[in-house]
DNA sequence: GTGGTCTAGACCACG
DNA sequence: GTGGTCTAGACCACG
């Protein structure tokens, strides 16, 4: 799986990798109890600090994406996977609002954007079928 | 028009400010050669700092969508607004895709997805259209 | 003579003014003795701060360009016009200073940086030439 | 690379740390990767607030001459530099403009004021030759 | 340590 | 009164 960073953006590196795991995860490139490189050999591979990737593996376990075992390491949740709660569609709700607004301002349309928003969706469905 | 901010958010200030003026621009609440309170009113009205204030003005008069005229103070655009550029499309996409990756994950269909973000646009428009 | 005032500019009206007055001199449009409109008038006409209209009088005045007659008002300065002084040579490299720099940085050769200079130059004399 | 401020001068300190670095650009002292002082290490050199060193740098981060490295800081833009830009060269006429018009009613002619010019952009490049 | 954000307070040019 | 600029000081997320 290939992952990239942009150091030059302005999301933080950690929220890359947490975005990118759980592409990988979306498009089936990552499937339940498939064991993810340590910390420390992820790190190295990726150039950054040992920190950065943690904080992206802490976050993922704990909004359950991950499972920590004892002997294989970091895996992706074997068990159920998060689901889509309450919690999960504010939080989207949120995000989405600031640019749906400024998507309207501009003058695109309901449909356009509904379009995109399904457009990028799709793509990152697609990105695994082929591996 | 009512402006809420979050003061506990992780968001920052200004960019709540942001979203929430473009949020009036798309319902027509806030209508091109509208003026803007002066930094200072508004700060004061919000109770926040008139540089935070400034910070959110800058960023739409950088953005195009206000302008800072000389004798009216701050107006919304009365020019051309800005259109739907490629930048902008990049920036959309680039959030959408963390957004819809996590949506994938907790088992949300593309449908679902695209019918929330219509909703959500939705929502914005409708926001304005009984004042 | 035409004044065209961008009252969305960065540029402070009056110095939009005095920079207008001194294009009308170096074309031809105002010549030595000749009547300016009253400050009351030109600020009606324009649609300006009376204070606005006299600063940019003053500043004229203050360099030598123009003088105030009791009974004619203001004329164009009848006298000797301000030549090329050192305090005036030193005006210009300092502000030529910040442009030349970007313009280098930008990939602009030294010979296409003067050519602008030089059409920038023609266009202010050529202007009035047709009237 | 020298920095020198005139902190009693008309033009806005963080305009004078945009033209100096632009210029160390233009020379060669400054090249694409280098690293910039932090704001704060800058600003304590220079005698300054971190907020002043900060709008310089955002200004020019703006207009896509340095990025910002989650790794290295502050550098001078690597990818491309930003090119002769028609919003560029409409800036660079309009600032012309007054000083040519001026330049013409002290009766500096058109070869003088471009051989000016010339001088003031050959001055920059040529300070870092040396170096 | 670094940039980003926020506050409080001040002065000034402009109109 | 208004925005623009500047300072001093602080906290925080990131790495």
């Amino acid at each position: 799986m290939f992952i990239e960073l942009d150091l030059q953006s302005e999301v933080p590196i950690y929220t890359q990798l947490v975005e990118q795991l759980l592409e990988g995860m979306a498009n089936g490139q990552l499937k339940p109890g498939d064991p993810l490189p340590s910390v420390r050999s992820l790190a190295a591979d990726l150039g950054i600090n040992l920190h950065t990737v943690n904080k992206a593996y802490q976050v993922l376990k704990q909004d359950g994406f991950l499972q920590v075992h004892r002997k294989q390491g970091v895996v992706i949740q074997t068990g159920e996977m998060p689901g889509i709660t309450t919690e999960f569609q504010e939080k989207l709700a949120r995000q989405l609002k600031g640019m749906a607004a400024e998507a309207a301002v501009r003058g695109m349309q309901e449909i356009e954007f509904a379009d995109m928003c399904s457009a990028v969706y799709r793509q990152i469905k697609e990105q695994g079928a082929d591996r």
